[in-house]
DNA sequence: TTTAGGG
DNA sequence: CCCTAAA
C-alpha cells in the first residue's frame, strides 16, 4: 500500500556570526521547513535539505589566538605525551602515529540509536528551554529570521548549523501531542545533520568545546529513549592520537589533516576495533539526547581550564560511548579504515530544486514559535507541525510515513595545512574556506541504507525500505564533493561495502592544486640575495616574503598564505545544488575581503624604487616591475600602498601607525611623488597646448 | 583591464 | 582593502 504521505523536513536555524560589513546584526539565523511526498525519492528530499547547508558560507571563524598555544590547545609536540597517557587509559588501542594526526580537524560523526519510546511532549519542550530557550522562534523566514532577536541567546560565541530532517507521522499515537498544526509526530527514526563551527574569538574555547561535543552525553537514564539515531558531525582540532583512541569518532569520521597517510589512518584505527569500549550501551534517553542536541551543549564543559581539554575528553569518552548505545557498536565495527576516503559517487536529484517553492517558515513567532521552533531544532520537526513522541520505531514501519533524523553528515575529507606559528584565527579562517567551499561548491547528499550506497534517486523511500526500516542505523547520510567534480569513474559501488560509513574513494580528486601552491614552493625557493633584489624586485619580493624575520603579523600573513596554498576550493557547481536558489547571493554575501597583509619595509622600497623610476601613473608597469611576484598585491593595492605612503610621509611620525617606514624611504616618496606630479601637470600642459595649437 | 579616487 | 566610474 502506497499511501501518500508527507515528509516534513527542516533546516533548523543555523546561526551565523555578524559579518564584518554588518557587525550589529549580531547573528542571523535562517530556517526552512519543507514538506515533501512520501514518494520522493531519498534523493530528492536529501538534495534539498543539503542545499540548505551553502548558507552556511556566511560563517566565518575569526581568532588571533597562536595555534602552537600549547596550554591551550595542546597542539604542541610537548603535549602528545602527556595526552597519550591520559589517553590511553580508557582505550586499550595502540596509539596511532602522533605525526599522522598532528594538528588535523576531524569531523567525525557518531551513531546512537535507541528506540523511541512514549514520551511526552511537554517534558520534551520543557527539557528543551531549559536547555536552549534561545533557540525559540527560530523557525521563521530567513528573511525574517535575520531580526530575530532569539539569535542572541543562542549560543554564546560559536556558530551553529543545524540541519534537521525528518518526517511527520500522519498517524498519532496516544502519547502523541498536538502542538500547533495539528500535525503530530510520532517517534521514530530520525536524523539530523548538524556541523557545528566553532567561531569568534573564543578560539580556545571553542575549539575545546569541539572535542567534547559529542563526549558530554549524559545519559539520565530517566527519560525514555526517544532518539533512535544520532549522528553528530564534529571538527576537532586535537592531537593525533586524540582521534585514533576515541575510536567511536576516528571510525568512519572524515579527517581534515595535514597529512594523508593511509598507513597511519589504519593505525589508528586499529586499535579502536578491539577497543573494550564496544559493550553494548543502554538506550539513550531522549531528553539528554535533546540536550546534546541543543546549542547549550557546546558549554557543556564551560568549566573546563586550559589543558583540561583532553583529559576531560578523554574521560568523557566512556561516557559517550556508553550513551552511543549498542547500536554504535555496530557501526563502529562496521567503519572500515580509511577515513581519508569518502563517497562522492552519489548524486543529487535536481528535482529536488521543483520542492524550494514549498520551503515554507512559520510565520508564527510569538508564544507558538518558541514552542515548536525548540522542537524543530531538535528534532528536525517542522515548524508547523506538532510533536509526538512516544511510538516506538517499530510503529513507523505500520504507515507510511518516514522520518528522519540527521544528526549528523559526513563531511569529505579536507586537507589543510598550516604553519605552527599561523594563527588560530588563521586556521578556523583556512577551514571555513575549505568547509565554505565544500558546502558552496559541489555538494550533495548521499544516502546510506543497510550499509550500501543508494545510488538510484528515483527509488522511493518505500522502494528502497528506508520508509520501513526500524534498525535507524541501517539509515546513513554523506556529505560528498559535487559528483561533477569528482570522475565517476573513481566510484567503485560496484563492491557495496556493507558498512554504511566506510567506502573508501579518494580525495585527492577534491584537492585541487591550486596556483598559489606553486607560488608558494617558489617562494620558498626563491631566497635572493640582498645583492640581486636591486635588479630584481620580483625576487626581492619573494624572498623578503619567505625569509623575513617575519615579525607578528608577518608569521600571520604567511600562516594565511601558506594555507591558502592548500586549501581545496572547489569550483562552484550551481546545478547540483540548484535546490538552494538563494544559495548564489548568500554566497556572495559572504565574500570576505581579503586579509590584510601589510606591506614590509622592503616591499616598501621596492614600491617606491619602482614609481620613482615609472611614475604615479602606470601601475601596473610598477606591479610587473616589482612585485611581479607577489600574487596577492595587484596594481590597485600598489596603487593605494603609494597614496597611503604619500599620506603617511605627510603626517607627523606621531601619527603613523603600523611597521614604521624609515623617514628615509617616506622621504623619498614624497620626493618622486611631487616630480611625478609635476610631470604630471606638464604633460597635462602639454596636451593642452598641443589640443590648442591643434584648434 | 587599467586608472584614478572615493569609501 | 573595497568598489567603481572612466578610460
Amino acid at each position: 500500500m502506497v499511501l501518500q504521505k508527507r515528509l516534513h523536513y527542516g533546516f533548523d536555524g543555523y546561526q551565523v556570526p555578524p559579518t564584518p560589513r554588518a557587525t550589529r546584526s549580531a547573528r542571523r539565523r535562517r530556517s526552512f521547513r519543507k514538506t515533501v511526498d512520501n514518494q520522493m525519492c531519498a534523493f530528492d528530499l536529501l538534495a534539498t535539505v543539503a542545499g540548505k547547508l551553502l548558507l552556511e558560507g556566511e560563517i566565518s571563524p575569526s581568532s588571533t589566538d597562536t595555534l602552537i598555544n600549547k596550554d591551550q590547545y595542546a597542539v604542541a609536540n610537548d603535549s602528545v605525551k602527556k595526552e597519550q597517557q591520559d589517553e590511553d587509559k580508557p582505550f586499550k588501542g595502540k596509539p596511532c602515529d602522533p605525526g599522522t594526526w598532528d594538528r588535523s580537524f576531524f569531523v567525525s560523526d557518531i551513531v546512537s540509536q535507541a528506540p523511541v519510546v512514549n514520551h511526552s511532549l511537554k517534558e520534551f519542550l520543557h527539557t528543551q528551554n531549559d536547555t536552549c530557550s534561545g533557540l525559540a522562534s527560530v523557525i521563521t523566514t530567513s528573511d525574517s529570521s535575520e531580526k530575530a532577536g532569539s539569535a542572541e541567546k543562542f549560543v554564546n560565541g560559536e556558530s551553529k548549523i543545524e540541519l534537521g530532517s525528518f518526517a511527520s507521522k500522519v498517524d498519532v499515537d496516544s502519547s502523541g501531542y498536538r502542538v500547533s498544526s495539528g500535525c503530530i509526530l510520532g517517534n521514530e527514526s530520525r536524523k539530523q545533520v548538524k556541523i557545528d563551527l566553532p567561531n569568534n574569538g573564543k578560539a580556545s574555547v571553542s575549539t575545546r568545546t569541539m572535542c567534547y561535543l559529542e563526549d558530554p552525553v549524559v545519559w539520565d537514564g530517566k527519560s525514555p529513549a526517544l532518539v533512535s539515531s544520532d549522528n553528530i558531525v564534529k571538527l576537532l582540532s586535537c592531537r593525533d592520537h586524540i582521534p585514533c583512541r576515541s575510536l567511536p569518532i576516528c571510525r568512519g569520521d572524515v579527517k581534515l589533516g595535514i597529512k594523508d597517510d593511509d598507513e597511519n589512518s589504519s593505525g589508528c584505527t586499529q586499535p579502536s576495533t578491539t577497543n573494550k569500549a564496544f559493550r553494548p550501551l543502554p538506550r539513550i534517553g531522549d531528553r539528554r539526547i535533546r540536550k546534546l542536541l541543543a546549542s547549550k551543549y557546546w558549554k557543556v564543559n564551560p568549566k573546563l581550564k586550559n589543558g583540561e581539554c583532553f583529559n576531560a575528553g578523554a574521560a568523557m569518552r566512556p561516557v559517550y560511548r556508553s550513551k552511543v548505545g549498542y547500536k554504535r557498536q555496530r557501526s563502529q565495527r562496521d567503519y572500515p579504515f580509511k577515513k581519508r576516503k569518502f563517497y562522492y559517487c552519489s548524486s543529487v536529484s535536481n528535482d529536488g530544486g521543483s520542492n524550494n517553492d514549498s520551503i515554507s517558515s512559520s510565520p508564527g513567532k510569538g508564544s507558538n514559535g518558541d514552542a515548536s521552533g525548540l522542537g524543530a531544532i531538535l528534532h528536525g520537526a517542522t515548524g508547523t507541525s506538532a510533536y509526538a513522541a512516544g511510538q516506538h520505531v517499530s510503529f513507523q514501519s505500520r504507515d507510511s510515513h518516514v522520518k528522519l533524523k540527521i544528526k549528523s553528515f559526513r563531511v569529505p575529507e579536507l586537507f589543510v595545512e598550516i604553519p605552527e606559528t599561523a594563527t588560530v584565527g588563521s586556521l578556523k579562517r583556512t577551514v571555513m574556506e575549505a568547509v565554505t567551499a565544500i558546502l558552496g561548491g559541489g555538494l550533495c547528499v548521499g544516502v546510506l541504507h543497510q550499509g550500501k550506497k543508494i545510488r538510484d534517486d528515483n527509488k522511493t523511500l518505500l522502494q528502497t525500505g528506508i520508509s520501513h526500516d526500524n534498525n535507524l542505523d541501517a539509515l546513513g547520510f554523506t556529505l560528498e564533493p559535487n559528483p561533477s567534480h569528482a570522475p565517476q569513474s573513481l566510484c567503485q559501488e560496484d563492491r557495496p561495502s556493507l558498512f554504511p560509513w566506510d567506502t573508501p574513494q579518494p580525495i585527492k580528486s577534491y584537492l585541487p592544486v591550486p596556483n598559489e601552491v606553486h607560488d608558494a614552493v617558489q617562494l620558498g625557493t626563491s631566497d635572493t640575495s640582498p645583492d640581486y633584489r636591486i635588479t630584481n624586485f620580483g625576487n626581492f619580493i619573494d624572498s623578503d616574503h619567505d625569509s623575513a624575520p617575519s615579525p607578528p603579523d608577518m608569521s600571520i600573513d604567511k600562516g594565511t598564505t601558506d594555507s591558502r596554498a592548500l586549501v581545496a576550493i572547489p569550483a562552484m557547481n550551481v546545478d547540483a545544488l540548484a535546490v538552494v536558489p538563494m544559495r548564489k547571493s548568500k554566497r556572495s554575501e559572504a565574500v570576505q575581503r581579503r586579509i590584510r597583509r601589510p606591506f614590509s619595509v622592503s616591499e616598501v622600497e621596492a614600491l617606491v624604487h619602482a614609481v620613482e623610476k615609472l611614475g604615479t601613473g602606470r601601475w601596473r608597469d610598477v606591479k610587473i616591475r616589482a612585485f611581479d611576484n607577489a600574487k596577492h598585491r595587484t596594481y590597485v593595492d600598489l596603487k593605494d600602498k603609494w597614496k597611503t605612503l604619500v599620506h603617511t610621509a605627510r603626517i607627523s611620525p606621531q601619527q603613523r601607525r603600523g611597521e614604521p617606514v624609515p623617514q628615509e624611504l617616506l622621504d623619498r616618496v614624497l620626493t618622486a611623488h611631487a616630480y611625478w606630479s609635476q610631470q604630471q601637470a606638464k604633460q597635462h600642459l602639454k596636451q593642452q597646448s598641443e589640443t590648442y595649437l591643434l584648434l
